[in-house]
DNA sequence: ATGGTGGAGCATCCA
């Protein structure tokens, strides 16, 4: 079973190059993030003509995310539980194949946090904490899960082209770095630095240049508890995606890539 | 030190 995350800036924007990817890679389960539009104006349609049943937590212009699975979901829970929180940014069910165990996929976005220091900070920090906590309650099913999506944290100075700029960023500080480090201590698997190493990027700017000289950041993650890693079979980057030539040109790409495990 | 890009939606905010 294939279970993929990627932060799509805009369905509406991204639905050619969306759709080329799903076409292209099937993923059984994907979740979205940074969907950008309400519930109504999610090009379901679109999605349910390739076989995907839509689940979505939309937000106006920003935000916003979905999870998208060609077998039924149940359970599907809308924001983060336990934190009141105004963004669209937590999506999970429990995905149930008619031939393959079950497994729970949650879909995060999780704030940005720049400035820092600051109140957007502080709401980042809270966020995690709170993602932390949730993330120990479904461990004491010990049942798989995945927990997939734009983290935008860089867990290590392999995950960023040049670490000593991005210190003070919100992304790559201290406290970032240690909030996401408590999570895996919890006994998730980090799946892909475990399947292929840490050399890679999943995020290029679209300034600067970041694309072409391959100034990116490590920051979507897939998280596995340990009955989920004990089915991992593989996992990728699908970074070709990010390139601008790519497509028809009737848009362009999104600045972050799809990434993906295969679960047995 | 600044600006460089892209999306939403129409003045800026967010990333």
């Amino acid at each position: 079973m294939k279970i993929a995350s990627w932060n799509v800036n805009s369905v509406g924007a991204r639905l050619p190059r969306v759709l080329d990817w799903f076409r292209a890679a099937e993923p059984d389960v994907c979740v979205l993030q940074e969907i950008k539009c309400v519930d109504e104006k999610f090009p379901a349609e679109a999605f349910e003509d390739l076989g995907y049943n839509c689940y979505v937590y939309g937000q106006k212009s920003y935000n916003g995310v979905a999870l998208l699975s060609k077998h039924p979901a149940e359970d599907v829970i809308r924001g983060l539980p336990g934190f009141e929180d105004e963004n669209s940014r937590y999506i999970e069910a429990l995905i149930v194949p008619e031939d393959a165990e079950a497994v729970r996929v949650g879909g995060l976005y999780l704030p940005n946090g720049n400035p820092a220091p600051g109140p957007k900070y502080d709401y980042k920090l809270a966020w995690m904490e709170a993602f932390e906590r949730h993330a120990a309650r479904l461990l004491e099913d010990e049942e798989s899960f995945v927990l997939a999506g734009d983290y935008n944290v860089i867990p290590e100075p392999s995950g960023v082209y040049a670490p000593d700029r991005w210190v003070d960023d919100a992304l790559f500080r201290l406290e970032s770095r240690q909030a996401y480090r408590r999570i895996l201590n919890h006994g998730l698997t980090d799946a892909l630095p475990h399947l292929i190493g840490h050399d890679y990027y999943t995020f290029w700017d679209y300034q600067r240049g970041a694309w072409g000289k391959n100034n990116g950041l490590r920051i979507d993650h897939l998280l596995l508890s340990p009955q989920a890693a004990d089915r991992l079979e593989g996992g990728g980057v699908d970074a070709d995606v990010r390139d601008p030539e790519q497509g028809d040109g009737s848009c362009k790409p999104s600045d972050h890539v799809p990434v993906w495990v295969e679960l047995g």
